[in-house]
DNA sequence: ATATTTACTTAGGCTTTCCTAACTTTATAA
DNA sequence: TTATAAAGTTAGGAAAGCCTAAGTAAATAT
């Protein structure tokens, strides 16, 4: 059994490298907000436990075994998530908080409950992929809104930040994960982007928003 | 805001001071697996912190801020074992240990949410008040099986254990809150008692069963 | 090719919460 | 009323997980 700081490492430690593919000490320290070094001493900590491989001054990888349990950690986030949303009524920005914490519970019954409650989902409120009870992630091909150029017609499936101020802003120009969204002109400038989308003929998004927007095929 | 470890002791002294009115040393440790030097240095650190009376050598006692705390703790327990009963479809007999997990989350939210949901519940499962959202606690009188005599007839409302083992006990003879209980004999020796109820019209209770079932008139 | 910056690591320290061993105080019994 | 037992306390220490300060390795720039 890991403890409660060990599995917030093994999560920081799965998100980074599904995002930048390495991971460094730095980056770790960054999205825990604790020192390097006692990040490092927690890295090699886990290294031991052969979660992790560490060789000094290179970049850390997860071993499979590592992979596993942190993939096991973020189904209980995600399955919490969506339970929060689907059966409890919370909006998909209020459920980040708390789910953050009940991720951490040991109770095997009480998640598998919750996964059959929602009917086995394969996907959280924030469009991201549950992991299997095996800890596998079964990923999904999504292109960044961002990327996109005028004259694409493509679904919102999923957003890649849960922030509440993010999803909040989303919330108030009347966006949600389905909707299907028109570009109509990108600014190479500033790397904006002027869209519709519902009921909404004109919309201009910044790159940090279309960015974090992950879209596909509108059938 | 209180750690995880001080939640458990308040806790614990909560439930101790309800079931025999003091507070020794002794009796939290022996309640929370921990061994009496740490519970002593533990408790002198809740006396600064204003939760504990503490004198050396003498009993120990809530503070008014102690037991309010230790109120709002056993409230998210008991909230989110009705949650789990009347909403997941969890038995009686699964839920403490779930709820021992859940009570130290922090998201005034997600228990007001549950609170909501579930109607302002007064009881939890296992027929033991809530406490409402000041810590305070409204005490049922109840008085215990054993106290009984043949020829009472009374209802079944609340029970004093809530471990796995007990309440499985129950469920195996059929018993559940609410059940209407005829007293025939008790015997005096080993203070066991025969008794009939729903479809059972004969079982013999053990004092250790009898003493541990509370009950109301049947009205 | 060396100087500088950046990233990582080591050393040493602090807090929390637990432990065991060795008292001291209070209660119980001869 | 003194001896013994029981309960409570003090002293000292360990593990987990964080910190700052200082040193070392690697990458970058001159």
């Amino acid at each position: 059994m890991n403890t409660y700081a060990e599995e917030n490492y093994l999560k920081a430690l799965f998100n980074i490298v599904n995002e930048k593919g390495e991971v460094t000490v730095q980056e770790l320290s960054n999205q825990l907000n604790i020192k390097c070094p006692s990040v490092n001493s927690m890295v090699k900590k886990l290294a031991e436990k052969k979660l992790v491989h560490y060789e000094s001054y290179k970049p850390l990888r997860l071993t499979d075994k590592g992979k596993k349990e942190a993939g096991l950690i973020i189904r209980k986030h995600r399955l919490t998530e969506m339970y929060l949303v689907d059966k409890m009524g919370f909006g998909w920005e209020q459920v980040h908080e708390i789910a953050e914490q009940v991720e951490h519970l040991q109770s095997p019954l009480f998640f598998d409950k919750i996964d059959e409650l929602l009917g086995f989902p394969k996907l959280d409120p924030h469009g991201s992929p549950i992991p299997d009870k095996h800890g596998k992630i079964q990923w999904v091909e999504y292109t960044k809104l961002s990327d996109h150029k005028a004259g694409d017609k493509i679904k919102l499936s999923a957003v890649t930040h849960s922030s509440d101020e993010f999803l909040k802003f989303l919330n108030s120009r009347g966006m949600h994960l389905g909707i299907i969204v028109n570009v109509l002109s990108t600014e190479t400038f500033d790397g904006s982007m002027t869209v519709s989308y519902g009921k909404k003929s004109k919309e201009t998004l910044s790159k940090t928003i279309t960015e974090k927007l992950l879209t596909e095929k509108a059938r």
